[in-house]
DNA sequence: TAGTGGTCTAGACCACCGT
DNA sequence: CGGTGGTCTAGACCACTAA
């Protein structure tokens, strides 16, 4: 074990010098964090343990384990006694829908909602996307539509942009292939762990075209929520527009 | 210090004679909610230090510190570095409105809204009401009705459901002497501190009373958002059914 | 049985705050 | 300056898992 004084930068002397101080755990959490992205372990795998890994950063294990903590409290990383620490995955079902926050009236949380893919086309990003997306106007993109079934009824109509640098490659053909969700398709065929969103939700009136999806008439109170979805680093890669029908389902939202 | 396996339970006892087996940790989060649940400490105030709570429950510090970190976590405690650790109020200006997530389209985050009282009766709990506050049908309730203005304009109305038992003595008068959150004066005048709430959010049409209150049409898209709050204990003592106009605000959710 | 994460302890030192 | 929370370490033992 290194003397804490010698390792990246000593508390002391990074106070001194920088507002940017971070204790140690926290550069061992960038560090694991650094890893992860360069994909030295996968999603779903497991990690070193907590004993190799103290090693490896020449720390002790109590400070790795605190690094560990925090991913896992953001599902960065998942826990698991006896067995390790695995690459959180929105390929596991219980992750699988993580984002979606809408539950039908009666029960049947069990029931997972399907998504079929309606078209997808290449653009180029309008203001609004650009903005949303952190590129430049006029940057090529993805758009994607695609509706959410809850036991067979259309419930959700979404509106998808994509950075096509990112998403090279995605088209109808690999969107019809998939049977689960999208996030499991990013993660698995382009490598893109999404870690957080953001959703900004409004009461519009239903126009034609989502009135025709979501099968409800014309000028139907719906829930837009717009997300931003983002991947290590904080960089957004994702923006979706969907209307909710909340006239069987609501959207929950627990506050802590 | 005393030996750990004579504390309480021992970890090993309690696992095999019980499944609700938890770690001394999370025993001793429970007498500090239970101190904090009969008044000993109240909010805003200073709790006793971390080596003093160690000593008053013969463990070490450490076990201490993690049962404080899960209840800062939650929002119950407050620590300051150097000063000590807090009672969580919500008359602290930071956590005046931490429930509600609408923002303005435009900025203004700096600006609090303001709660005008409308009205406020007795009543008894009908069949919903009873539900979401887990009394009997037919308990006396008191029912208040209330607007928020953000920068002068009426965006929210809520109609708040709660228990007569708890806010005994609560009326119009006491609502319009005062100038601050609900929540800070449940608190200040009832003792009760709100930990988490649930909140399902719909689409729908304004009905005349809705429209005249916020002025938009009748008819015009507004979220409906129902809200249970919880105290100590997980124990509901609130329900409020709302409608927000989200024409120039929208409701915010952080997804993690 | 070996290896992993989970809990608990004890002690050292640092950073921050009020006096 | 003394007291508080914050970080880091080291080591013991427990609980869970898989082979």
């Amino acid at each position: 074990m290194v003397d804490v004084t010698e390792f990246l930068c000593s508390t002391t002397q990074m106070a001194q010098i920088s507002p940017t101080f971070s204790p140690l755990y926290r550069q061992i959490r960038g560090l694991i964090l650094q890893a992860l992205e360069s994909g030295e372990w996968r999603p779903g795998q497991v990690i070193p343990s907590e004993q190799e890994l103290a090693a490896r950063f020449s720390v002790s294990q109590g400070t790795v384990r605190k690094a560990i903590d925090e991913m896992a409290a953001d599902n960065i990383l998942v826990r698991r006694q006896g067995r390790g620490t695995y690459v959180a995955s929105h390929t596991d079902p219980r992750q699988m829908f993580r984002f979606l926050r809408l539950v039908p009236e009666e029960g049947e949380l069990l029931t997972h909602p399907k998504s079929i893919p309606i078209d997808c086309w290449r653009a180029k990003a309008g203001h609004e996307a650009a903005r949303a997306l952190g590129i430049e106007t006029g940057t090529p993109i993805i758009i994607l539509r695609r509706m959410l079934q809850f036991s067979g009824k259309p419930i959700v109509g979404d509106e998808i942009y994509l950075p096509e640098e990112i998403f090279r490659g995605l088209d109808m053909e690999m969107l019809q292939a998939w049977n689960s969700s999208l996030y499991s398709l990013f993660e698995t065929r382009f490598g893109l762990r999404m870690i957080r969103a953001q959703e900004r939700i409004r009461a519009i009136a239903a126009d034609r075209a989502a009135a025709e999806l979501l099968r409800v008439e014309e000028g139907t109170p719906l829930l837009s929520v717009e997300r931003v979805t983002y991947t290590y680093g904080d960089k957004p890669v994702e923006w979706r527009r969907g209307v909710y029908s909340t006239a069987d389902h609501y959207y929950l939202n627990d506050l802590t």
